[in-house]
Formats: structure tokens, C-alpha cells, sequence
DNA sequence: GATAGACTTTCCCCCAAGGGGAAGGTAAAG
DNA sequence: CTTTACCTTCCCCTTGGGGGAAAGTCTATC
């Protein structure tokens, strides 16, 4: 199939489909005389799998990590769930820090009156050189 | 005061304070001989207040807008309040993104056995066309 | 006055992960 | 045969700077 289904049937844009071929990651075979990509139900298989990755918050170099471990048929489940666990461990950390962010800010936000008058405890807590 | 110090102060690096002044957010006075910056205590000051605000996750062009209001002596705390909590309500979006991915991830990581043996829930539900 | 070292400038390329759009080729339908 | 929809490559754009080259400047020491 052409470009435009596999990237509907994955959930993807052309534009993204297009990236992952460019850069190695689904090579579907190119039509010499036309250049046209054709995809198999094999390499839409594998956007899929690229996609959710993604959604994941897997890098695209993770990506191709996971798909290569997708592939081997015989790879140790060990690995696949380092690489989540590391993943999970990451987000967490975000996690944290976004949730301390949050706090932060609203604590700004609620010392703030909020009104026409000048006068801004955020504006000062970010002028003042320690926080 | 020349970069590097100016720099130091505020808890940048030289680039990127040199980026700020590139992109008319704090713009030292220089030396037309010389090419050098030079920079006053409030240009510090700003640094500083950009410094903050950017490790809040407001963007360069929200800091922009902030330090326009900082430096308006009469701005209504209206102002800054509201931009305060549209960052606080994205960061709670991101939050509860993160959070589900955290949840999803971590179960497909504690199904899998993660041992020698190929068998592996994560690849199988990443695999699945829906999730 | 010369020289070494530390600092400064501009300039250009690089990252992730594609998006936007131009210019030109192709395919399928009317 | 023409229109329309799709395809290709190519190049520039995004965020927030980092890395490093080439060249100019400042300061200290000899």
C-alpha cells in the first residue's frame, strides 16, 4: 500500500512515516522506477509499534531499540523490561519535579490578590535572587 | 561587569546569557570599540529573574512577557496572576499525562518476567494494534 | 615592550522529532 | 486528455541553547 494508508492504518502522519524510513527506522520498499514507498503489512505492523512507543514517551532511538528487541524473536525478556523500568524511572522524576513546580506556583498564585493594583508576590518572588 | 561574571551571578552560562541578549531579552549595554558587553547590576537582576522563571518552565517568550511586567511599576498583579495559573493548569495536564503513562507502563512492567525466556507482555501489548 | 593566558566577539553547525510548503513526477478517474 | 489526488525530494522552521573555530582584547608577568 502506499504512503498515505500505512500512515492512516498506524495512526501516523505521511510526514512522520516518511521520517522513520528517512532515518532507517520502517524501510519499506521503493518502487526504482517511481520511487514510491510500498508498504507491507509487516512495516505498517512495526508504525504501529513505533507509534505506541511513542506515545510512550520512548525516544525514537528507544524506538529502535524496542523494535529490534520486537524482531529477535528469541531476546531475553529481561531487557525489554530494563529499558520500561528505566523509562518509568524517568517519568517519575519528571514527575516530581513537575509536581514540586506546581506547588510552587500555586502557592505564588494564591498570595496573589489578582487585581488592578501593582502590587505581585510572584512577580517579587522571582526577583528576589534566592527562591 | 563582563559576561562571564554577569554569568556567574545569575546562574547562567555564557551562552546562554549571549542568546538573551541575541534575542533583545536583556541587552547589556556594549562597547562600540571593543564589541565587548557590559553589564549593570540590573541587567544582573534581570538575568536573575529570567534565570527563575525558566527553571519555573515559563518559556523564553512567557519570560519575556513577565519581565515586561516586572518592569512596569504599575502593571495590575491581575496580569501576572493569570499567566501564573495558565502555567500551573499546564503543568497539571502534563501531570496527569505523565501519571497514566507511569501507571500503563509500570503494569505491563511488573506482568513481565523479565528473565532469559523471550515471553514478554510489553512487546505484546505494544505489538497489539489498540492499547 | 613583548608575550602568554584568559577572556571576548561573531559565525556556523548541531540536537529532537518532525511540520510546512515548493517544485515536479505519477496514478486513477471522469 | 485533463483534473485531482497523491507521491517524491528539497529546504527552511521550530526550542533553547551547546560546541567549537577564527579572530580580537585585556591583564599580568617578565
Amino acid at each position: 500500500m502506499k504512503i498515505l494508508e500505512a500512515a492512516k492504518r498506524a495512526g501516523l502522519t505521511v510526514k512522520t512515516v516518511r521520517y522513520y524510513a528517512n532515518i532507517g527506522m520502517v524501510t519499506p520498499h521503493q518502487d526504482p522506477a517511481t520511487s514510491y514507498r510500498d508498504y507491507s503489512e509487516e512495516d505498517v505492523a512495526k508504525l504501529q509499534f513505533v507509534g505506541k512507543a511513542r506515545r510512550f514517551d520512548f525516544s525514537v532511538e528507544e524506538c529502535r531499540e524496542l523494535l529490534g528487541l520486537y524482531e529477535d524473536r528469541n531476546r531475553p525478556s529481561r531487557e525489554i523490561k530494563a529499558l520500561t523500568l528505566k523509562k518509568v524511572a524517568e517519568i517519575d522524576a519528571r514527575l516530581n519535579e513537575l509536581q514540586s513546580l506546581k506547588d510552587e506556583l500555586s502557592a505564588l498564585a494564591s498570595a496573589c490578590d489578582g487585581d488592578h493594583r501593582p502590587n505581585c508576590p510572584i512577580l517579587e518572588a522571582l526577583g528576589t535572587p534566592a527562591i
